[in-house]
DNA sequence: AGCACGCCGACT
DNA sequence: GTCGGCGTGCTC
């Protein structure tokens, strides 16, 4: 029998997997950990496929096997796939998946302590321990910092026969979920018929197994979030794991307390903020097929799922699925492929779905399920929108008249405001009145922002910051900085001169602060304790506040500037969702919308309330452009410290792409942000028609130049924003 | 990603 | 003379 030969990939950035001899005695199976010499290391890397020949190359033998769980076969060519997709290296990707290497470790074990319930020497130090050291069973130091004692009272109320001792896992195994536990027939939220039959639409799916997408669309407050619970009911009850995408922002405690609610434990986690050790665990329980409810951000669809039975993509169309550095993916459609893969269900969810999914749906490539507004219940407010011409600020000010009129009724009447902008800070851009200098970014195009809070100039971009100056760094003419467009805090400060007595919170990523925080102020805002709260992007997902009912959008034009074409369609979502929040709970709400454009496609089906108008009309100047979803763009961006050789790599690449029909190629231009942590940027864009394949063409292409070091070329398959 | 090989400036 | 700077290229 000829020796045999695996495949294996590394976690490294090489193009393919290598092959390496399995020694006589060692038996391997795809998707094992092994390891292997790889240069002069020792690295761990997983087993692509096994052959029986490979070239004259004298092989170097796998050194050992890793005893640990193995990636399922659907998760090796989920790997692939995305590689190939993406056009970037496999290596790359199983990076990503590899991102927990001690987890492939069992969990060390260490002494947990249990009240015993028998009968020992009580003092007041171990009474407290009693009283407040739970729950149990716990670790002595977890016991003795909630109780307010030394470890050493833990451990002497042990010896002392207290508590009772056992061996655990320091990373706890995640508690079951329980399908029924807030289900409607166990007192939970009761559903509609609407709901109810939605809900059974998607346990037919799941029942029915194999690979299915549904788009599940509704208004914010029809029920979403109850229906889809009740697809990952029925899939937790067959024993599958359920994965929960959500936007970052959108991953608090609060959505976490929904599952509990429903479910009775909360999910595992999985964000990029989390710990080491939660980390950790996460990953473990979830390659062990223990932990069954997941909930993360878009990096969770790369976690060594066991045994997959559903991925439900909440808000489906938000662009935070998108990762932008590293391997570019969009998570939504890796969902989608994942899905396909692995022969399971997907649930795409959202208020305001995006067009690819609504042209799939409609294309019967996807189950739509719409969800009706809740008969009686105030959904989507009166839209109205101020035309800036007609009704011009105050010089200096950003708030027109007919904002402050309605926010001055809103506030009469007991109820609260929100003023909606989506810039940090109090002005986004610094100008010196003497010389007219913009404080700008160190080695980077993009200006810096003024954040009076903190008393700092601040780049959106990079993070640098720096102390506001007193003088022009420039001209060095004393206090001659000025602030120039308006940032929330402006807006705020703005606010409490038109509104005095008024109560006014900013709510932003700077002001948001620890998670605790957020849910201190989301209650004030519940109480009544806030009468405008004046928010950015943040405010947006998922809080209902039972007494907002007017929203005033202070610049709905941002978004539409730029060239992009899904600008549109961002700006129509984002003004859906932030008029949403006003007027719910039976309280008639209202929206204003501060614009330039109020004939923009856009701003005026938003104000008609007529979804249908501006997704026919977006669609229609699409199918012309041949833009997505009836046609495919790519992205290039190559940098480097060089200006001119920059330039000059980006031109060489463009001369070197493949003649094929039904591709076009833009470029190479300057982006907007044309500077970078001092790396220079040239970008290219690419337009295919349908029925290319964008991915195989780029991935010939790429093939065809040879980068230099400190040069950099990424592909961008399906870009999303223009930077 | 690492790690070594390689070819030019400030030290004993 | 050589120690070491990091630029370049390879790893089955």
């Amino acid at each position: 029998m000829p020796a045999q030969i695996a495949q294996i990939l590394f976690p490294v950035n090489v193009p393919e997997a290598f092959d390496y001899a399995v020694p006589p005695e060692m038996s391997v199976a795809p998707g094992q950990f092994v390891f292997a010499p790889i240069g002069k290391q020792m690295k761990l890397g997983v087993v692509t496929a096994l052959k029986t020949h490979a070239g004259d190359r004298v092989l170097k033998d796998i050194a050992q096997v890793k005893q640990t769980k193995a990636l399922s076969a659907s998760m090796l060519k989920f790997i692939s796939w995305t590689a190939d997709y993406n056009c970037v290296s496999p290596g790359l990707v199983l990076r990503m998946v590899m991102r927990s290497i001690k987890a492939m470790d069992p969990s060390e074990m260490v002494a947990h302590y249990t009240p015993s319930g028998a009968a020992f020497k009580l003092t007041p130090a171990r009474q407290l321990v009693l009283d407040k050291g739970g729950p149990f069973p716990a670790r002595a130091s977890e016991i003795a910092d909630r109780a307010g004692v030394s470890a050493g009272v833990v451990r002497g109320m042990a010896n002392a026969g207290g508590l009772v001792v056992e061996t655990l896992p320091v990373d706890a195994p995640f508690d079951t979920p329980d399908p029924d536990y807030g289900s409607a027939a166990n007192g939970g939220i009761a559903l509609t018929d609407e709901q109810m039959a939605a809900g059974e639409e998607l346990r037919a799916q799941i029942i029915r197994g194999g690979f299915s997408v549904s788009l599940l669309d509704g208004v914010t407050g029809a029920g979403k979030t109850e229906v889809y619970f009740e697809g990952v009911a029925e899939a937790i009850k067959r024993g599958g794991q359920v994965l929960v995408l959500v936007p970052e922002i959108a991953l608090t405690q609060a959505s976490l307390s929904r599952f509990k609610a429903r479910f009775g434990v909360e999910p595992a986690p999985w964000h990029s903020a989390l710990g080491d050790a939660q980390r950790r665990r996460t990953w473990r329980e979830v390659a062990q097929g223990r932990a069954k409810l997941v909930v993360g951000a878009r990096s969770a669809l790369y976690l060594p799922f066991d045994n997959l039975s559903l991925v439900v993509v909440d808000e489906e169309h938000d662009t935070s699925y998108k990762q932008e550095e590293g391997v570019i993916y969009n998570a939504r459609d890796m969902a989608v492929v994942r899905g396909s893969i692995a022969a399971h269900a997907v649930v795409l969810a959202s208020a305001t779905p995006s067009l690819e999914s609504l042209v799939n749906a409609r294309t019967g490539r996807y189950a739509h399920i719409v969800l009706p507004e809740r008969p009686g219940a105030v959904t989507l407010p009166d839209i109205d929108l101020v035309d800036l011409k007609d009704f011009p600020p105050e010089k200096g000010d950003f708030i027109s008249a007919p904002l402050i009129e309605a926010t001055n009724t809103v506030l009469a009447s007991g109820d609260q405001a929100m003023l909606y902008l989506n810039r940090r800070g109090y002005a986004p851009l610094i100008i010196c009145r003497a010389c007219g200098e913009r404080l700008k970014s160190p080695d980077t195009d993009s200006w810096l922002v003024e954040h009076r809070a903190t008393g700092r100039a601040r780049c959106h971009m990079t993070g640098f910051s720096m102390p506001m100056p007193k003088a022009c760094p420039d001209c060095k003419t004393d206090d001659s900085l000025t602030p120039v467009g308006p940032g929330v805090e402006r807006v705020a400060e703005e606010a409490a001169r038109h509104f005095p007595g008024a109560r006014i919170e900013i709510f932003s990523s700077d002001t948001a602060g620890n998670p605790a925080e957020i849910a201190a102020r989301m209650k004030r805002m519940e109480s009544g304790e806030i009468d405008i709260l004046i928010g950015t992007q943040m405010v947006v997902k998922g809080h209902n506040f039972p007494h907002l009912t007017f929203v005033g959008v202070v610049d709905g034009d941002l978004g539409l500037a730029g060239g992009d074409p899904r600008a549109g369609e961002r700006t129509y979502q984002t003004l859906v969702q932030v008029a949403g929040r006003a007027g719910r709970a039976d309280k008639p709400g209202t929206a204003l919308i501060q614009t330039h454009q109020p004939d923009h496609e856009a701003l005026s089906a938003l104000a008609a309330g007529d979804r249908e108008r501006f997704i026919s009309a977006e669609l229609a100047s699409r199918e012309m452009l041949g833009l997505p979803p009836y046609g495919k763009l790519a992205g290039v961006i190559i940098s480097g410290p060089d200006v001119k050789k920059t330039e000059a790599l980006a031109k060489k690449f463009v001369s070197l792409a493949p003649r094929a029909d039904g591709i076009d190629i833009l470029g190479p231009s300057e982006p907007p942000i044309g500077r970078l942590r001092g790396l220079y940027r040239r970008r290219i864009l690419v337009q295919a028609e349908a029925s290319v394949n964008l991915s195989k063409y780029m991935r010939v292409w790429r093939k065809k130049l040879r980068v230099p070091a400190k040069y950099k070329l990424h592909i961008d398959i399906d870009p999303q924003g223009f930077m």
